[in-house]
DNA sequence: ACCTGAACACCGTTCAAGT
DNA sequence: ACCTGAACACCGTTCAAGT
């Protein structure tokens, strides 16, 4: 009955459309199996057994994470844009970034976007041991808080609410403060305004660094 | 047979030593029954099934992490000490949190961390929307930050190592900057370093805030 | 070189039956 | 009220056998 020409393309194809749309647990090889066509067993000719197949699909991923190409006129600039262009090509492929995270490959996938950083904080002035800091902590700021972002949205009945916690009985000396935290987090807005909070406090101690 | 005593929260320690030991997956309900010296199917009885299991132990977990008591002369400093704080609880209980982040109850067992923030950037002089946007960002920035850090915990063994990422050639014009980069991060350091900057530069907006 | 079905050792869960 | 073993429908994986 053999279908004759199963390539390993076709598998990994099959399995990262599975993935994108359903996530890591929805993939089964028998299912993958039954996509295809064909026995279980041939997909284990092609990719060893699943977890190389997950491999495998993660470091498609990783090379997927092309060249960082930043925007602006100051290097605080360029670097938020850095923050907005790993944030919106995080979100795009959701599962699959997580797998990245999970085998931690975080760091090589951020390779591009590092090298960017480097250039950004090089060029506002710091050099060496400070300008590692902060590279490093731009970038575990945006891929932490794009980590949680992504929490948030997985599970988007919290419960008790937010609007319960932060009731005004809770805040009763600021109603504004408590109102706010009773309302959604709106992540795009908070995510830029961090990330520029941070930068303007490392960048600070940029002009030919105090002793 | 039937030994006489099993009880609900027999069950629930001993799911919760597996788990702490050695993470979700390997809590099995037949190698539980086994630990337990009891039928698989008993444990159905007392806890339902095995998602229901697990949701008591998350339970559990934002019960246990109780109120914050924040210390320091300043409300910076006291800050930093509730993300320092925060850190040490998390890093205890890896598994756990992991579940707890799953299942979308990071904010409910954050509460009390938040409370603690709300009355820091009180006292720093910050009201309504701009408070809960530092609260919300600073808290933002010590989860991201500790899932990014577990993350490198869990997989030590990256590749290509950031030594090879960041030889010299890299970056002839900075050798301090790849020597700094190819180093492991330090992360504590670079967690307190992260921490201060983000606080520093959400505070300076405080005293009685310009239109 | 590539595909196949049968079989193995695991899962979580249900259920009728015990006491 | 609580415990039990048998059975079901799933897994990933191996292997001997086909072509």
């Amino acid at each position: 009955m053999a279908r004759s020409s199963l390539t390993r393309d076709e598998v990994l194809d099959a399995a990262a459309s599975l993935v994108k749309q359903r996530g890591p647990a929805a993939l089964t090889m028998r299912g993958l199996a039954a996509e295809l066509g064909t026995a279980v067993t041939s997909i284990y000719w092609h990719v060893g057994n699943r977890e190389s197949l997950l491999d495998a699909l993660v470091e498609r991923t990783v090379q997927e994470m092309g060249a960082i190409r930043p925007v602006g006129r100051s290097p605080a600039e360029r670097i938020l844009s850095v923050a907005r262009i790993l944030r919106r090509e995080l979100r795009e492929r959701p599962h699959l970034i997580a797998m990245v995270h999970e085998r931690g490959l975080t760091e090589r996938m951020f390779l591009p976007a590092q090298q960017a950083l480097v250039h950004e904080v090089h060029a506002a002035g710091l050099r060496g041991a400070r300008a590692a800091d902060a590279v490093r902590a731009v970038q575990f700021q945006i891929v932490g808080f794009l980590l949680v972002e992504r929490n948030r949205e997985r599970s988007p009945a919290q419960s008790p609410a937010e609007s319960e916690l932060w009731d005004p009985a809770a805040a009763p000396h600021d109603p504004g403060l408590a109102r706010a935290l009773a309302r959604p987090a709106d992540p795009e807005r908070l995510f830029l305004l961090s990330v520029r909070a941070l930068v303007t406090a490392l960048l600070a101690t940029a002009p030919t660094a105090p002793g």
